[in-house]
DNA sequence: CTGAAAGCGCTTACAG
DNA sequence: CTGAAAGCGCTTACAG
């Protein structure tokens, strides 16, 4: 940049030196800096009238508590770390939501950390940087990143978003619950069986959908189709359908989420086959599914009770912090998924052909 | 640590200590601890010897510096802070995705504060929480709130997402621009008017949106139909337009969102009014609209270009920090939109009728 | 109810 | 190339 000697503000900065200080304040007031501490954190007993002229004198210089110091001296803060990635995604963007609004009923903000990926790399530096001043951490978007290799900050309590039972608290949905109600639902539809959209290979929520709906199939004596695997995004789910839409055995299909059922909505359309009456069509996440044409049935996942629970296990911890070395108590919470039945899966008068 | 007595660790909190400190680090590797914060921040020289020396203890003892110390005695971060609201509307998530990957090729950090809602009084919670150890700070969603009202933080980098020329550095879709392109499109088709569903009555976006639909009715002599209004959401849209649904006379709907988009292409289905063949349908954001049915001609918003600009204003002024009183250089950047023809307002063979 | 002193963990000049 | 001292702004015991 234009260091024209050695420049040492390059990088701008909160600046101190241009801010009011607690000292500021307690001059201005006439008091000393720990009145001023007492105003700000409305703890100890303080005369009305002192209180007052604090107050004012806050007001008049716009004083604010530079929370850096505070966090070092106190050694503790209302903020949450949340790490996550890909927010755009229509369920962890309902999680966040939730997440936050539910921390701050509790008194604590939110501070979010977004990965540039789910790789165990991007989340550990995440982390890392996330836990800085943060009381507690919850982490989204594990699916992918082998827990092994993730390296949770020391002595900070933490919960991950997660529908396996893992060696720490987590919570989430019951995957292969909702994945068996619709693959079901759709054989009982009168499918001679059901192709499926998952998502990425090394998903492990696609894994699980996948899994049951492997058994469902299985138990019910119906061929197995392959796996196709998209990325959770439309046009993968696009791409993917274009393959089966041309086949006139596929009778039902089962995307792994409701982007993805938008694609494979768009590819049977292109191809003119008729949604339900020629082809079943469900969803998993209950976001965009009631918004598609056809209407998707779609395997609804409970995301404010998945966000309460995460930060009811989080302050769990926080209020009842255990001794340094005693064993963490580990809870794993499955919430159950339920299914909505829509257009895409109901059969109608015309449909005497199946 | 554990008094037995009260009890003081009632939000338990990061515990400083419980966790390495640089001096920790700097008696096992037998070095001072700013030859720690030497190695801990790569400046200086430091014997390659002595930063093995200290790197191998850093890693034994799982020490990473306090970020509250640093910031306090430094007086800058290289953290950036984000204040949003909704984050699940798909335009700010990609705006949000956008500029934390933009920051971080800057080697800067992101913290994301979400305000409950998009009022002054919220945002302005937001922007005091978030401020704290940020060196610039990125708001979002001012769409609803008085600017007048909003209260930046002194002595901060401030760069707001706004399609507005403000008094102070915004970036922004040309919204009335893409409006404009979307509605002499559907006009071209052969409409004899165009309905709008617009977004909230308080919605800067949204009146903006509605001024140049009026603007391009009134110029090509075109009855001006009354304004309908919804919030965003798919449900709203198709709330609106189940009005328009059943009234033959309408023609061409311009929704202000893809998402309400959904919901009048929902309604129209539901009323068997074939799209495009008798009702033209556009959006605006050009997130979901290719993957409705049919899909949907939309104004793309370049939301990468949008994060990116912002971000760039914002390190422009961390770069050339204005002597303190010095006039804050404005700059309002509108970035174009361009429309993508789709399906919904593509004439057919079977048009005959228009 | 209020204040003087100490210190959280780090980095910034200043010496050597 | 390395270290001893000072201090960022705040809060925590401890006195009065």
């Amino acid at each position: 940049m234009n260091d024209t000697g050695k420049g040492t503000s390059r990088r701008g900065g909160i600046g101190w030196s241009d801010r009011p200080t607690a000292k500021d304040v307690a001059v201005l007031a006439g008091v000393s800096t720990q009145t001023v501490s007492r105003v700000a954190n409305d703890t100890g007993n303080v005369l009305p009238e002192t209180r007052q002229r604090v107050l004012e004198a806050m007001a008049r210089l716009g004083y604010s508590p530079n929370a850096a110091a505070r966090v070092l001296r106190a050694g503790r803060s209302s903020s949450l770390a949340l790490v996550a990635h890909h927010i755009s995604r229509t369920g962890e963007a309902n999680i966040i939501e939730a997440v936050c609004s539910t921390a701050r009923e509790h008194g604590y903000d939110v501070q979010l950390t977004i990965a540039p990926s789910g790789s165990a790399a991007d989340l550990n530096q995440a982390m890392t940087r996330s836990r800085q001043g943060a009381a507690g951490l919850v982490v989204l978007g594990l699916e992918t990143a082998a827990v092994n290799q993730l390296r949770f900050p020391p002595n900070l309590p933490v919960v991950v978003a997660d529908s396996r039972t893992l060696s720490l608290p987590s919570v989430g949905s019951d995957q292969a619950g909702g994945a068996k109600l619709a693959v079901e639902h759709l054989l009982a539809t009168g499918a001679s069986t059901v192709h499926i959209v998952a998502g990425p290979e090394n998903s492990v929520q696609s894994t699980q959908r996948v899994a049951a709906w492997r058994s469902v199939l299985t138990a019910a004596g119906c061929p197995v189709p392959p796996v196709l695997h998209g990325d959770w995004s439309p046009a993968s789910g696009y791409q993917a359908a274009q393959q089966l839409a041309d086949d006139q055995q596929v009778r039902a299909v089962f995307a792994a989420n409701d982007e993805m059922a938008a694609g494979v909505l768009r590819a049977l359309h292109e191809a003119g086959r008729r949604v339900p009456e020629d082809v079943r069509v469900a969803g998993f996440d209950d976001v965009s599914a009631p918004w598609l044409w056809p209407p998707v049935t779609s395997v609804r996942q409970d995301f404010s009770t998945i966000g309460e629970l995460l930060i009811s296990l989080l302050l769990d911890q926080l209020d009842n912090r255990p001794e340094p070395g005693a064993v963490p108590v580990t809870q794993s919470v499955v919430v159950p998924a339920q299914l909505i039945v829509r257009g895409s899966t109901m059969a109608t008068a015309t449909d005497g052909h199946w």
